[in-house]
DNA sequence: GTCTATAATGTGATAGAC
DNA sequence: GTCTATCACATTATAGAC
């Protein structure tokens, strides 16, 4: 067993964990159990659990969203890139399902302690994307493809669209599918086309 | 200081730190010490974190979300019902902004411990909401006043719409306002009209 | 009903052998 | 690097006086 391989053995039981239970419902046991190892080893590798949950947190993070919205640094049309980023982005929620419900219950409870990792997040990403975004749709408006919308209102309403319906998941489906979890797969399925077709037909002239 | 008094000041203060800090994050010396009063006494009064608990979800998922739904249960035209419904809706959650996160991220750690409360709360509903819409979405569409659009992929995108915003706030203020809080508080206070708005351009043929 | 004191257990973290 | 044993403290819950 290297190095490597423990600390990779510990970061992954921990994010599973972490991502679950969140910060205060994790157990350090738990996570050493998950991994094979002793509680010990956990400090030895981490020191402590706050650092340890950090470093899930900034390794998580990235997965989803900034990772997605590098699509909107193209050249592309503006549509496709829209269509693009909705697909990209709900498929890797799709495979992370957890993971935006994590993020934003860890961030509103902790703000301060994961300030940090928020800001670094956003001085690696290689574009200014709200700035890209605004003029991409001041060009679009200019251009007469999309009705006067603010650029902002725009991408909120398509996160929006997009990630709260797993989110939201456990209240939806007790609210509007009888709690059926099997018809709410086959909703899920149904998003990207609906969300695309949502937004085209609310910004197209 | 009357019976009432108290367990109405214990109820008051875990709302409060429960929704702030979760079930896991809340200790109960802090409850009863913003309660003013002994912490034997919660248990007096609750037994135990989890039934005190269990009380407060109770009280608090009511708050919002039922509540305005039952919009849904008159006869105004549609689109009136949709301005109310999203009117209402974005009221009373600017008016308990952590409560949405609360109940979602909590349902998702204990689906087992809060079915019950879910339960009772669908049981309470006065009207069968998801297919009062399903009727009139398919009125509208019979009348060629909406496009032809699935009832609750119209229902989740309006919720989306509404409460994310206030969900990922954190998130949001970081890529999206250079973590400019006063802007983002501008931008919520649009919300209502740029919903509607974004819904009926959407839905209108 | 309300309090103080305390029990019973859980939890993060460290010491020290190997 | 990895383990066992253990410390130091926090936390839920209860006992019992008033």
């Amino acid at each position: 067993m290297t190095e490597k391989d423990t600390e990779q053995k510990i970061l992954d039981a921990a994010q599973d964990i972490f991502v679950r239970k969140g910060l205060d419902g994790t157990r350090m046991h738990e996570i050493a159990e998950q991994a094979g190892i002793n509680k010990a080893l956990l400090h030895y590798y981490f020191r402590t659990k706050e650092k340890l949950f950090l470093k899930v947190f900034s390794l998580a993070f990235p997965k989803i969203l900034p990772r997605t919205m590098e699509i909107f640094d193209s050249d592309m049309p503006f549509l496709e890139k829209m269509e693009h980023f909705i697909d990209r982005y709900i498929s890797l929620i799709g495979s992370n399902q957890a993971l935006p419900l994590f993020v934003i219950s860890e961030l509103a409870k902790n703000p301060d302690k994961i300030v940090g990792i928020m800001k670094e997040a956003h001085r690696n990403m290689e574009f200014d994307l709200i700035e890209r975004i605004k003029q991409d749709v001041a060009e679009e408006i200019r251009q007469g493809r999309i009705i006067d919308i603010d650029h902002r209102q725009l991408f909120v309403n398509v996160l929006s669209l997009c990630v709260f319906p797993f989110i939201g998941r456990p209240v939806i489906t007790y609210m509007g599918f009888d709690n059926d979890r099997k018809e709410y797969e086959k909703f899920l399925k149904t998003r990207k086309k609906q969300v695309y077709e949502f937004v085209v037909r609310s910004i197209t002239p």
